[in-house]
DNA sequence: TATGAATGAGCCTTCATTCAT
DNA sequence: GATGAATGAAGGCTCATTCAT
């Protein structure tokens, strides 16, 4: 099991076959059509068709609550880091379609094992966020009653379902320029009264 | 086609066997034994499996807006109208957890049948949403330059994933406990400034 | 799974397949065509390939031993005794050619789970060879010093070997003509002497 | 082909893994594993998986029956000759217990392939066998009509089966014990009358 | 010669759907 | 209409074999 890229090419077939069939109605040698390699190389690096899944999801999730934390930390303002995760939220989904697709819709599904494996990349979102909202509270800047994991899901439904909407849409729009409105109501909707 | 009560019986016991293991992962013949009937006589009623599910969504999504429209019709403000909104769709779903469940998880699957078959009755939704919202911004209640449909995917996603984090956790407290705090939260945040 | 005569269709098909190619080299699809049968509604009758062949064991070799045990009660003296089992062994292989061919070679495969699943009636049958020389020595017709448990191993290796030479040559002879040879040789070496 | 000792390690590694899972349920790789060596190496020294095994049972049988030709060559008489074949043939078993059970069990595999590719060192020792036996009836110490061809089969298959037994046991007592009761048996059964 | 990653044919099993009763 | 046994297409996965290094 040596090829170190491998993995990585299969993830990326993975996700553009995903995105176009969903995963039940993908073949794994769909997925190796797409990688250029042959079906039975994707099981000396994945012990099933759902660790595909599994581990796509984990990988791309740890990344991206990884690169929003880091570009947030340079924000100072509670509201502008508000802004600037959702401006990088639909970012980041728009400029990976396929991407996107996949984690928009498919990792929604029913899988009793996605909850639990799913369970720590979506949770360090979710503290991600609710972070920034305790952070405004103790500040004075969000409302001092405010209930931040309440708060916390509405936001992140929210940039999810615009997401979800630009997805299943035609993408006949850009979806960065929701980014504004969705920080701006939702703000509106936390701060702190006479602010 | 006779009996007249045999598709709801089906549709019933589909919404259970879904909840419990997923559309993919449940077998005709399961929704068959759920209901008290021979898998066969399922395909008096259903030409497909699929067409379980689609039939599914739409007649529970369709008595669902019917619903929430009219008992909404009654309260005569928007921000009333909206709060009440919210707490139906809380309780409703609370009220019915495999629904819930088959709703919250299910229907988010990448099925791209489900697409466009349930395009219908999402979009009511949406626009029973953003109808309220429309009225608002109307009557001077909420911000004249409201993005109104932004808005209503926005408030949809919220109450999805409250909905939806409450499905995937334990159901350890009260759904309609949180609806408060979210049409509050909401609202604020598309209330007219200096009202 | 109603046709009670499936099961017994499927194991007769079964066993001029495994004397054809053997249990490994044998599809099910080989075995569902053989019975005239869909492959898929072997798997309403037996849960496994595996099983198929556990099944047809146990059932055809504890037929054999009923049969067996039925046809020598009526024989009084333990020689002749012998002498009838002898004979019936051989003649019920060369009845079932395929038969023969499946329990000759092909049980004897180094399964693990053979071992445990064949174990109860192929004791049974060295149960019945032993228990008569058990009685012609407790006669007095036998050595009295016979080492009853490896006497019966030999008699059943000695008969199962001329078999198996039997079934793996071209069958050019007829098998019954050695059950006397068998019989009277194996019987000279387990006479007391002086008798 | 160059290095001269591959074979054989490659061999003795099978007869182990073969013990183990039996032939069918062996990997290649786990042999390979087994000799120390890459899987891919064992194709320098043998064309496929069979031929490993019919190197493998021709080579040990043939060396069997050298060995025991040697060894009996030794032995004026008839009686003593058989009673050092079965002594050494328990010997032989009881001290290669792997090859023991691969000989014991998976050789009786209804491998068509080995029907033919064994006939020749399987026949070898039916001839050693036939030879003693011939030499008996010539010298006037077996009966004068043995039928020599099926009591060289019951004492191969009565060998067989009694060291089977041992095998698939859990080999809690001596083979070599057995030794003496199979030749003192065998032997009074073939022995000339008035002897 | 040795390696072991890559290949891809092959097969058991599942399950949506059909249809004879 | 109702049944459920039967069907057979489909696909995940294995593993003997190959071949570039």
């Amino acid at each position: 099991m040596r090829d170190p890229e491998k993995p990585q090419q299969i993830i990326e077939a993975a996700i553009r076959v995903f995105a176009r069939n969903g995963y039940y109605s993908s073949r794994v040698s769909d997925i190796a059509r797409e990688a250029g390699i042959a079906s039975g190389t994707i099981y000396l690096y994945f012990k099933t068709k759902e660790e595909i899944l599994v581990t796509l999801f984990r990988e791309k999730m740890a990344a991206f609550v990884a690169y929003l934390r880091r570009e947030i930390a340079q924000v100072p303002e509670p509201e502008a880091r508000l802004r600037r995760l959702v401006l990088l939220h639909f970012t980041v989904l728009e400029q990976n379609p396929a991407l996107a697709e996949v984690v928009q819709v498919e990792l929604r599904q029913g899988h009793k094992f996605f909850r639990g494996a799913s369970a720590h990349e979506v949770s360090a979102y979710f503290e991600l966020i609710g972070s920034i909202l305790e952070e405004g509270v103790a500040g004075g800047r969000f409302a001092p009653d405010l209930p931040v994991k309440v708060a916390t899901k509405m936001l992140f439904g929210a940039m999810d379902q615009v997401a979800t909407s630009w997805v299943l849409g035609k993408r006949g729009y850009r979806l960065v320029d929701a980014a504004d409105a969705v920080a701006t109501i939702f703000l509106k909707g936390v701060t702190r009264n006479g602010v």
